[in-house]
DNA sequence: GTACAGGTTGGTT
DNA sequence: AACCAACCTGTA
């Protein structure tokens, strides 16, 4: 007989399920699964953890995480309230409803270095094909961390591995992308890290100098690595959203200047509601 | 079989 | 500064 699984309850981290399942696979990060009765399980770091929600909404785990860990994952030290009151002030009806529909959507607190890696590997990509990409590389270059489970690689070992292995992670042209780019990083000594401490623009900057990195996945890496939240990548629904909702110019520059004067510092926040709710298709 | 995807690159206008 | 094919792989 299996031992039963005990839970413990993250303080200040609350879900709808559809928000719950949204924030951890909807494209913020590539590890998490559904392992079926609402439950998600997932390795971030050299952790694993199994969620759940309780009743009320609260988010339980179940890891060898401590609190602390998840925690900041999560960014649970957020005012959202705030930041949600702030973004209602605004007065832009499609944003509002948004909020409406996703009332308890978060922008994950992930590694910055895990997230460089996986949003290289995501151009072009549906989700499903980046997360047996990401498990891929973590299956040949990581450390196993529970049973079968392995973390993401350093951007040492990447920077280190054979381009065959690399290849074998089905990544095509990307393999290139993410040798060089964690060559780059090793030889400059630069610890991601550094991405939440930077001013936003020189570490934009960094990233765009980095191979298999655009202005599209450096916003990504920002937002969802390093808590900036005046990061907002466009990507083809927040492209198609911008157009259709908002009539900006087709380009992504002017986007990204409209959203930072209509949603002010948090335009990565509304960016997250916005690209949600078009996907899928409620906008 | 072929078109194209949650993007970037390097070459061309 | 704006345009465009090519890039590898999986999916429709």
């Amino acid at each position: 007989m299996k031992p039963a699984v005990s839970y413990k309850k993250l303080p200040g981290v609350k879900f709808t399920p559809a928000d719950f399942a949204e924030t951890l696979d909807g494209g913020q990060a590539f590890r998490w699964d559904d392992v079926g009765g609402g439950e998600y399980f997932g390795a971030f770091g050299k952790n694993w953890a199994r969620l759940r929600l309780a009743c009320d909404g609260s988010l339980e785990y179940s890891s060898n995480a401590g609190a602390k860990v998840l925690a900041e994952y999560f960014d649970a030290a957020r005012d959202y309230e705030s930041l949600r009151k702030n973004l209602k002030s605004r007065g832009d009806g499609i944003v509002d409803r948004a909020l409406e529909i996703y009332p308890t959507l978060r922008i994950l607190r992930q590694n910055p270095a895990e997230a460089l890696i996986c949003f290289i590997c995501s151009s072009s990509k549906r989700i499903v094909q980046i997360k047996q990409c990401v498990r891929l590389l973590s299956e040949n270059l990581g450390d196993e961390i529970c049973d079968g489970v392995y973390a993401l690689p350093e951007i040492e070992r990447i920077a280190d591995a054979d381009i065959s292995v690399l290849r074998k992670c089905k990544l095509g042209f990307r393999a290139e992308y993410l040798k060089r780019s964690a060559a780059k990083i090793s030889a400059d000594k630069f610890d991601p890290m550094e991405l939440r401490e930077m001013p936003y623009a020189e570490a934009k900057k960094y990233l765009i100098g980095l191979s298999g990195i655009g202005e599209k996945v450096a916003d990504c890496i920002l937002l969802f690595g390093a808590s900036r939240f005046e990061a907002f990548p466009v990507d083809t629904w927040i492209r198609r959203a911008m157009v259709e909702l908002y009539s900006t110019p087709d380009n992504p520059a002017c986007m990204r200047d409209f959203a930072l004067k209509k949603f002010g510092p948090h335009a990565g926040f509304a960016q997250q509601l916005i690209f949600t709710a078009k996907r899928k298709n409620l906008l």
